[in-house]
DNA sequence: CCGCATCCCCTCAGATACTG
DNA sequence: CAGTATCTGAGGGGATGCGG
């Protein structure tokens, strides 16, 4: 993540080397980590993921499954019946994955109120 | 995150009380994870700040400083010395953050390779 | 059923110039 | 030193229509 250190404080480089924004801009964007948490309970089609994902539009359904297959989160396997079956599954990275955002997610949803209450105070003071 | 269940499976919704929406779209972002982990190590000034997150203007910094002050994650403090200087802190809240973001940054870092390796095959055998 | 292609808007973010 | 203001281009993401 950092590589140089300056009067005792750690410099931040943000070129495409960096795993952090590699892994985060790919995960922080608005549908990755949805889908993630949704295959954590099991492989899924394309139709009932976007059931389930409420407000994704088919188009942005199969751009961030495909940015996940890229990065080798997620298979994707054909079934060639009439009508096509595709099912998208987590691999084991994108298991790995899934579990170290846990704590994230449960952290945000401990403190969800405390930063909801933060904003709403802020903009009164503010803007 | 979730609230309702369908055919025994989570459906997942994206208003804006979603806490992972909430949470990952401000830290997702390109450099709010940058200046969080830079003040990690200690309370820090705007201009030190800005040599150390390489790559960020001045704009950016200051919009997203604005941004994670309004969520409670960072304190702003102004000393009205000749030159003025400004004082940037984690809150306890922000400190939280920070902590549930490691394992994250961890894995990023561990599993980095092999998020390139996969790229790259998939680069190879399609676009 | 599962997409891809197109159009189009709107926000993000960089560059640059100016203030207390 | 620590910002604000304005302009601008790139791209994220919605709506819609077509194809295998």
């Amino acid at each position: 993540m950092s590589t140089k250190t300056k009067n005792g404080k750690r410099v931040f480089l943000q070129n495409e080397d960096c795993p952090i924004r590699n892994v985060v801009s790919q995960v922080g964007d608005k549908w990755s980590m949805l889908i993630l948490f949704s295959l954590v309970e099991g492989p899924d089609r394309f139709n009932s993921l976007k059931t389930r994902i409420e407000g994704i539009s088919q188009r942005m359904l199969t751009q961030t499954l495909r940015d996940l297959e890229r990065d080798g989160y997620v298979n994707r396997t054909v079934y060639p019946e009439v009508p096509v079956k595709v099912e998208y599954k987590l691999t084991s990275l994108g298991e790995g994955l899934a579990k170290s955002l846990w704590k994230l997610v449960s952290w945000a949803n401990a403190h969800h109120d405390e930063i909801r209450n933060a904003r709403r105070e802020y903009d009164r003071d503010n803007g």
